[in-house]
DNA sequence: ATGTTCTACCTTTTT
DNA sequence: GGTAGAACAT
């Protein structure tokens, strides 16, 4: 379409409270464009009101929009902002996820993709336990090869866009994987389920290989946006390239135009698959002429600002970025060391306190850690305190063991031959068929090349009738639940599953019961609330009153290809649509469901770095900040594993408004056992004018429960700046002896006779240089100390030889 | 066939 | 320190 009116930015309401960055953004040409959006800097709200402003302006119609996003939250935002902003029908739009627009396109050309109409979806769980099925069968030995590290296999040549066919072998184990491979693709195939991966695997080769539908789809979407560009994988970055025009034809005349925006230096998933070099490769091969960077931020104050800047500037192949803010200074980012793990929670317990009596809410103090594991002792003190909180991540509702029972009974109605959802439950709850009878049912599908279920007729004997009458009852409820609402449909299931009556006769199956019911509730809302789910299902054919909207030949559009404006498109040719049931259980695997219902209270928030990415709170604790935690051991060996635990730091820091606290413990408990970790190298890493050293006012190991002085800190300012943690004045030792002659208090490492040398002292050594002592053993001859070197990492010694120096 | 104890595992994880 | 899966006993 063309304008004949230039766009005149100011007469719209759209762009008005836009800076000039952004602004210039939202108004981009309709040509391919890279936006670098620090954090904070407003990026979902230019993504946004880019889509409105192409909409409003004219310049496309809702079905010229194809919108991706990484989380359902991050695609509901969009929608709820966008159907804010102008009075449209989103439907029309494809805003969702990667992989929910992968199922979308997938069940539309379910034929082509050579996929049943009613294909089901695993997730990760079902993944793995797919993958250990299949060894089983073949006898794989699972010490050799680990289900879990096939499954890690799998997924990355997936992400890779590589079939077994095209992955290179090697050597003799490669080759063995690359087999496997190949036989759990049989599987899925044979069993009509599909993994993540293959969500965008199979549509990307659907688009790949048939030239009308790709055509037809490049004329359609003229305006591509993603979201969080940075954390695309390979095969993401094929897909989009699929939906825009070849680079050979030229830009301008494939008119559509795809919007990148992300963050390079918030890529925090790379061990995951996710290639920063993406964007590089995009301005590259699009030939990208407009790249904006959006650097002013509207969150942090600056000394947590200035703070995230140099530490990312410790990075090398950055595209480079400064954030700058115009938030006054702000209070100083407080640095906290403590003694133990448990009195660095019960620090943050009374600094939170000291935060409350200041107005502060709850909700927004967030308490960030590396890893989940470090969760438990600050609930501890939470819990001790009496100050409520809310742990994000760990088990989503839609992932707990009772809700995927449940889900296999509702999918085995779906399809009788799905072998996962069968095994799950055949034997839950528990009804006298064991591992004999299983093995023997699997013997004879695997014979005569069916399903588990068609295989039951054949079962001779005690085994065969058991289980005949497991696949009778179920083949009963799929009758019944002819014509029945979805709600009926489950409560016939649970009733007839056994599966409530089970768990209420366990002692500690009550929460499990109440999930069961909620179960209920999810599909109530699943149906009425979203109007059937927004990314999972069409609308009733007629509340629409268009199912299947045929393209306007004038446009230039395959007439004979589907328009798909529904969000979860009918079957091309039949116009065929899931059975509500159906849709349901795509929803539960695509939306894995909140982590917890306990929302509504004002409540502290915990959780991992990652898991915050996107999140913001007025004050944030970021915990455990030592070398080995923070930056993780497993990935501080190479450079790359190293930047990628920078960017971490960066993205949590990143998080604060107004008040920022990081804190790391001499001592802390990990895998049952004490160890002693040196501070993070990320403090040398950061601008000592922002920071305030605070230093305990008294010994803080005197006694669990009464330390911390509630926030009557001293200003002590430590060692010179930039010096590496353990050749600063070392403290923690002289720390020890004021006050207590035991050390550190319960928390006392088994002494050493014959020398001095004891974990948590820092020592000398002249080859190795200054390194902290983790763990002492044996005795005499025969001692060991295990120390952490500044710079030659840990090693182990034999006392009789090294010699080690404590240092004072 | 099922309930109980014991031993190995253990970053992060939007879908 | 906590959990999951396997060996073990009933």
């Amino acid at each position: 379409m063309l304008f004949e009116d230039p766009i005149v930015p100011s007469s719209s309401p759209l762009i008005a409270g836009l800076n000039a960055e952004q602004a210039s953004a939202v108004l981009l040409p309709a040509e391919h464009a890279l936006i670098l959006a620090g954090a904070g800097s407003g990026k979902t709200r230019v993504l946004t009101t880019r889509i409105a402003w192409l909409l409003q302006s004219g310049q496309v119609s809702p079905g010229g929009i194809l919108a991706v996003t990484f989380t359902n939250k991050a695609a509901r935002e969009m929608m709820t902002r966008l159907s804010a902003m102008l009075p449209i029908n989103v439907r029309g739009m494809w805003i969702g996820t990667f992989h929910g627009l992968c199922n979308r396109f997938l069940r539309a050309h379910h034929k082509l993709a050579s996929l049943p109409a009613t294909f089901q979806i695993l997730d990760t769980q079902d993944q793995l336990s797919a993958i250990k099925r299949l060894c089983k069968q073949f006898n794989v030995d699972d010490e050799r090869y680990p289900p879990k590290q096939l499954q890690y296999f799998i997924s990355g040549c997936k992400e890779d866009g590589q079939r077994p066919q095209d992955v290179v072998a090697r050597d003799e184990e490669t080759r063995k994987k690359i087999e496997l491979y190949a036989l759990y693709e049989e599987q899925c195939q044979r069993e009509g389920v599909v993994d993540f991966g293959e969500l965008m695997l199979r549509s990307y080769e659907v688009l790949r290989d048939n030239d009308p539908v790709r055509e037809h789809y490049q004329r359609r979407f003229r305006h591509i946006l993603i979201d969080e560009f940075q954390d695309t994988n390979r095969l993401q970055y094929a897909w989009i390239k699929m939906f825009s025009a070849p680079p050979l034809e030229g830009l301008s005349s494939s008119g559509n135009a795809v919007f990148a925006v992300g963050d390079d230096d918030q890529s925090i998933y790379a061990f995951r698959g996710a290639r920063v070099g993406n964007m590089a490769d995009f301005v590259r091969e699009f030939q990208v002429r407009h790249q904006i960077k959006l650097e002013q931020n509207y969150r942090s104050v600056s000394n947590i600002l200035d703070s995230a800047n140099q530490l990312i500037s410790h990075n090398t192949h950055r595209l480079g970025k400064n954030l700058r803010t115009d938030a006054g200074a702000g209070e100083p980012v407080r640095v906290y060391e403590a003694v133990s793990d448990f009195a660095e929670a019960q620090w943050m317990v009374d600094e939170m306190k000291q935060l409350a009596r200041e107005d502060v809410p709850r909700s927004e103090m967030a308490v960030l850690y590396r890893s989940n594991a470090q969760s438990r002792v600050v609930e501890t003190a939470l819990f001790n305190a009496g100050m409520p909180y809310r742990v994000y991540g760990g088990l989503r509702f839609f992932e707990r063991a009772e809700i995927k029972h449940a889900l296999a009974y509702l999918r085995l109605l779906e399809n009788p031959h799905d072998d996962t959802s069968f095994l799950r439950v055949v034997n839950f709850p528990p009804r006298g068929i064991g591992a004999r009878s299983i093995e023997q049912l699997q013997d004879v599908a695997r014979a005569s090349g069916c399903s588990l279920h068609d295989a039951v007729s054949a079962v001779t004997g005690r085994a065969g009738v058991a289980i005949g009458a497991f696949v009778a009852k179920l083949d009963v409820v799929r009758e019944q639940t002819e014509g029945s609402t979805l709600r009926e449909i489950i409560e016939l299931v649970l009733e007839h599953s056994g599966l409530i009556e089970h768990y209420r006769a366990e002692r500690e199956g009550q929460d499990r019961v109440e999930n069961l019911e909620e179960l209920v509730n999810a599909a109530e809302s699943f149906v009425s609330v979203e109007g059937f789910g927004r990314d999972a299902v069409a609308l009733p054919v007629d509340e629409l009153g268009k199912p299947l909207t045929q393209s306007p030949a004038s446009q230039g559009l395959d007439p004979n290809l589907p328009v798909l404006d529904e969000p979860l498109a009918p079957d091309a040719e039949t116009g065929e649509t899931l059975s509500p049931l159906a849709a349901f259980l795509t929803h539960a695997a695509l939306e894995s469901g909140d982590n917890q219902a306990q929302a509504g209270q004002d409540a502290v928030q915990l959780m991992t770095v990652h898991a915050a990415k996107g999140l913001e709170f007025d004050c944030v604790f970021i915990t455990g900040m030592e070398e080995g935690l923070f930056p993780h051991e497993n990935s501080m060996s190479d450079r790359e594993g190293l930047e990628e635990e920078r960017r971490l730091m960066y993205v949590a820091i990143t998080r604060a408004r107004k008040r920022l606290y990081l804190s790391h413990s001499q001592t802390r408990m990990l895998h049952g056992q004490t160890r002693y970790n040196l501070k993070s190298r990320f403090f040398d890493e950061l601008p000592e004018a922002c920071l305030k050293w605070l230093t305990p006012p008294q010994p803080a190991w005197a006694a669990p429960g009464g330390m911390g002085g509630g926030g009557q800190w001293q200003n002590g300012r430590r060692g010179g700046f930039g010096a590496p943690a353990a050749l600063q004045p070392a403290w923690s030792p002289g720390f020890k002896e004021r006050g207590d002659p035991k050390g550190l208090g319960q928390a006392e490492p088994e002494p050493d006779r014959g020398t001095e040398i004891r974990a948590g002292l820092t020592v000398f050594h002249n080859k190795f240089g200054e390194g902290k002592v983790l763990a002492v053993e044996g005795a005499g001859a025969d001692a060991r100390a295990q120390v952490n070197f500044t710079r030659h990492g840990t090693k182990w010694l034999a006392l009789s030889v090294a010699k080690l120096t404590p240092i004072t």
